[in-house]
RNA sequence: GGCGCUAUCGUCUAGGGGUUAGGACGUGAGAUUCUCAAUCUUAAAACCCGGGUUCGAUUCCCGGUAGCGCUACCA
């Protein structure tokens, strides 16, 4: 690349180029690299490279021009090449930046269709012109469209749980959610199995048409999930049922550490169930009188639950790491431990008496720690209007 | 700000120059039921806006608006 005149050597250091970025921005101007060293002289080069300073190696865009290139769901897309900024190739340490590795490794890799999330529609220019300078055939590109929050946002963890782990501890079953992924976007025919909606994995690989995908972001909907996860529990046999019991929320590994906690508290088998409801439970929601500190206001609180989520979602899931950092936060706020940890306690147990509140967490999981602390906050705020 | 992508009920979607614009979830009403679910019946609910093309646009084209994405020595 750098012998065609595809690539050259960039001897800018991150400050300079941080300060030109500013005051592009301060001029409302796009943010793009000024091609300072677009066309260094060979006596400049070997000036830079003998005095030792770092460089890194950046793509040469053509200055005039554009680049179009074919998306299989949306048909062609142009970007005039004053819009292409001159990439990075290869970073100052060595190690190639994803647009050289990914095009080079689907290339080595004979990729014949490359089929990523819409977020990579700006860098295809990029990586059409890598493929030209290179002398290769470019594959082609279907570009998925990305997943919502209800408000239409890009799906992010603040307003969705997006993890597998979160919705199997929660209960969902793996053939259930595959389904309700297989109908978000299209590409699955309208009329399988009498128009159902419901289909399984093999009619799935059999019936899927990519070509069908709808290029609009859908939004993830928990509400069809929970409908079309009933209709998968309500279909299992008794035998299955109890066999996706015992793998999930009755799993001997989930059972002993639950145990574990309150062997020391119960003085009857039969309290078990007392003290550990809400390892159980789906919806925990506290009453004024069990989450509420004495002389705190219902505003503060929720405040400070906003920031000890914060915290949670910051924070590693270890007893080593939760402890201070909960008591760190109380502290910059003037929130004794006690106020702190009940609060907590009240969201997580709903109750102000439970097993240990940071081993309980613990073993609840972090996904649905979190999202039970989510929901306090969202029911707080709904209650309040 | 610049560039790009997208746009059918609240949500997921079908459809496509002439349709009563279809289905599913959710919602309302009713039936059934010891309760609650489930189940059954039923109702309300959509083509973003403005131009153009056309005998006729929700559908095709252009513009606007809105949403989203990108705007890194991250991917």
């Amino acid at each position: 690349l750098l012998r065609s005149g595809a690539a050259y050597r960039c001897f800018c250091t991150a400050e300079e180029l941080e300060a030109v970025r500013r005051q592009q921005m301060a001029a409302k101007l796009p943010a793009r690299y000024p091609g300072t060293c677009r066309n260094l002289s060979p006596a400049d080069i070997e000036a830079s490279l003998a005095a030792g300073k770092p460089f890194v190696i950046r793509m040469k865009v053509p200055a005039h021009g554009n680049t179009t290139f074919r998306d299989e769901l949306r048909g062609p897309i142009t970007f005039e090449h004053t819009n292409v900024d001159d990439q990075v190739l290869l970073k100052s340490d060595g190690f190639p930046t994803y647009h050289l590795a990914n095009v080079v490794d689907d290339h080595l890799m004979r990729i014949s269709d490359v089929i990523r999330a819409e977020e990579w529609i700006s860098s295809t220019p990029k990586h059409i012109l890598l493929y030209e300078a290179f002398g290769w055939q470019a594959p082609r590109f279907w570009h998925m469209p990305l997943l919502r929050n209800q408000d239409k946002s890009k799906i992010s963890k603040r307003k969705n749980p997006v993890s597998l782990v979160y919705y199997r501890q929660a209960g969902f079953l793996p053939d259930a959610m595959l389904n309700f992924l297989g109908l978000m976007g299209g590409g699955m025919p309208a009329d399988i199995n009498n128009a159902t909606e419901k289909f399984t994995l093999a009619e799935m690989i059999r019936h899927f048409d990519i070509r069908n995908v709808r290029p609009a972001g859908p939004v993830f909907d928990l509400t069809k999930l929970r409908w079309l996860n009933g209709e998968y529990i309500r279909a299992l046999s008794l035998q299955d049922f109890c066999a996706a019991l015992r793998s999930t929320v009755l799993a001997d590994e989930y059972l002993s550490a639950i145990a574990n906690l309150i062997q020391t508290r119960i003085e009857t088998l039969g309290e078990f169930g007392n003290l550990t409801h809400f390892f159980f439970a789906d919806d925990i929601q506290p009453a004024p009188e069990v989450f509420l500190p004495k002389n705190r206001t219902p505003e503060e609180t929720l405040a400070f639950a906003v920031e000890q989520l914060a915290v949670l979602e910051a924070t590693d899931w270890t007893h080593a790491a939760l402890e201070p950092a909960l008591k760190a936060l109380g502290e910059s706020r003037s929130w004794s431990v006690k106020e702190n940890f009940m609060l907590l306690r009240a969201i997580v147990t709903g109750s102000t008496m439970s097993p240990p509140l940071i081993e309980s967490m613990i073993v609840f999981g972090k996904a649905r720690t979190l999202d039970r602390v989510r929901r306090f906050i969202d029911a707080q705020r709904k209650s309040k209007k």
